[in-house]
DNA sequence: GTCTATACGAAGATAGAC
DNA sequence: GTCTATCTTCGTATAGAC
């Protein structure tokens, strides 16, 4: 039974050591952001702090933004489990940011990479964020179409755009947060309700 | 009388030459954005386009952080005057974010710049959109409670909170919008106005 | 004041030794 | 699998020409 990387990102490594080592770079990867911040994303840092040279990354790794691209997806992926079909659609979107928010480096860490998918015309980052904004967008647009069919979202818009209107607000504000912290993020992300409600 | 340079970015070349290859210098770099991309942004790329050396960038902006906030303003500035007191706040917001897909690499500056702004603890990016999103949140709250009092505008949620949710959702779309350029910016933004319509 | 030449250190990436 | 050495490009700093 293969240990298969999860991940379509850095398909290295695939043998028991090297498995070990490519989690032990990705967990140490994002404490070293949080620590350091934007002067500890640079290959040679990473490598510095897990005790390895900055060509070893590059073994596991085909270029830093691959790397960082897979420590995001990563971070994201040890988040509970979003799926209590109970919450609603702004509940899991405020508990997504919440939960972004509370691990430092993640918030700028996306920015980073999102700066990067918009920049360059072929690369891992704009693959990544291209499908992962789809598949955010297409769950939250059924969550949606379940509330409006159940009468409790409003159906005057269509449940993609609200979709599309709810992930745009939730990356804002975080943003905003981080350069003002005296916004109320929660607050503010769930005034949301109110703004999408059934009339 | 002295022409003064309008911006708190970059003070050197008071004199009439310096004046002049500073306007040249951000009215290039800009072109140079949208030309060549992510790979248009180094200080030899952009002094090379301009026929200078990057140390003449150097002389007329103390780094190329502080270059790329004075392009960013100087291009933000070359918009025309918002203010037609006539516009509602989300024609205002949408009127904005169509000026700005509409000028390549503009929205890439903008988020390049914002994520340095939220990663490093004390820079020119930090100090500038701090500042602007205070300023652009309290000129858009200020015609939101002009909207309220006017009854247009749902009063259940505070001006200043709505205001900073519609410019988190006018950044959110325009990032989501370079990705899937099948989203329709335009109208996803101008659906807004049914989301804060007084009830 | 304007501008170039040059040097330095850090960065991402690659090649090849072990 | 991991290293060192090396290449190229980058931001920055300085010295000095005009």
């Amino acid at each position: 039974m293969e240990n298969e990387p999860k991940s379509v990102i850095g398909r290295r490594g695939s043998y028991a050591k090297g498995v070990a080592r490519r989690q032990e770079i990705l967990d140490r990867a994002i404490e070293v952001f949080a620590e350091r911040g934007a002067d500890g994303t640079s290959l040679r840092r990473i490598a510095e702090a897990i005790g390895v040279s900055h060509a070893t990354l590059l073994h596991y790794f085909d270029s830093r933004e691959q790397l960082l691209v897979a420590v995001y997806e990563h971070a994201e992926s040890l988040r509970q489990a979003p799926e209590d079909l109970e919450q609603s659609s702004v509940d899991v979107m405020v508990a997504a940011a919440t939960e972004n928010v509370g691990v430092p480096g993640m918030v700028q860490l996306y920015s980073t990479l999102v700066a990067t998918a918009i920049e360059e015309p072929a690369g891992e980052s704009k693959e990544f964020f291209t499908r992962r904004f789809e598949r955010v967008r297409t769950d939250m647009a059924q969550r949606l179409r379940d509330e409006q069919a159940a009468g409790t979202v409003r159906d005057d818009i269509d449940a993609e755009t609200l979709a599309t209107m709810l992930i745009a607000l939730s990356d804002g504000v975080q943003t905003q947060w981080l350069l003002d912290p005296s916004i109320d993020l929660r607050d503010t992300l769930s005034r949301a309700t109110a703004l999408i409600a059934a009339r």
